[in-house]
DNA sequence: GTTCCGATGTACT
DNA sequence: GTACATCGGAACG
């Protein structure tokens, strides 16, 4: 792992989605810039690991820089990067990317839709991206992965999405002018 | 543009 | 049995 990447995944949640926002993840070449991310811990009644380890949110609990890949309402792949080496059962949601490397297989493995919404979501990008449940536990410095970090940047916060536990904690950051997130930021939510 | 609904894996009451 | 970190399509305006 790059030294910048290994020192960053070891930081708490939201830290580490909010400077997660503009770098640059690929799946075998296809991929994007992340614009859109919610974090999660073992302290969030939101979390998969609120409850504590089980089969499959395991990988929350193992190394930092992993990948954690989870079924959503029995359909969509989900993708969360493991992190916080203090704190287990710590991840960060990615919910959407603008699309860059390998459009033409993200068209094709999406169906025909516009370029904004192929990947706007984390539904989405998985599929976009071929994301499965086969890359749970993988590590996301190593192939098929590619994760670099960006320059910081200034980000809006928000709450999270399609919660009902864990609403009031403004756990969601993007790029909050961008065109390709799942849902736009409230005007005054830059910090 | 909006609302409603069905698809169905995993964890939990 | 119910809930859920979702999406796409149908129906509607």
């Amino acid at each position: 792992m790059a030294p910048d990447l290994a020192r960053v995944v070891k930081r708490s949640a939201p830290k580490v989605a909010a400077r997660l926002i503009g770098a640059s993840l690929r799946i075998n070449g296809v991929g994007g810039i992340i614009i859109e991310t919610e974090a999660y811990d073992a302290s969030d009644p939101a979390s998969h690991s609120f409850r504590g380890p089980t089969p499959r949110n395991a990988p929350m609990f193992g190394p930092v820089g992993r990948a954690y890949v989870y079924r959503i309402y029995g359909l969509h792949w989900c993708l969360n990067i493991v992190c916080d080496a203090l704190s287990p059962g710590s991840a960060v949601l990615i919910r959407a990317l603008e699309p860059v490397w390998g459009l033409d297989l993200m068209m094709a493995r999406r169906g025909a839709v516009r370029t904004r919404e192929l990947c706007a979501g984390p539904g989405r990008l998985c599929q976009a991206l071929g994301i499965t449940g086969a890359l749970n536990g993988q590590k996301l410095d190593t192939a098929p992965f590619a994760l670099q970090l960006a320059s910081p940047e200034v980000v809006s916060v928000g709450p999270r999405i399609g919660l009902r536990h864990g609403t009031d904690t403004l756990w969601r950051f993007g790029r909050g002018g961008s065109s390709g997130l799942s849902r736009p930021f409230s005007p005054a939510s830059v910090r």
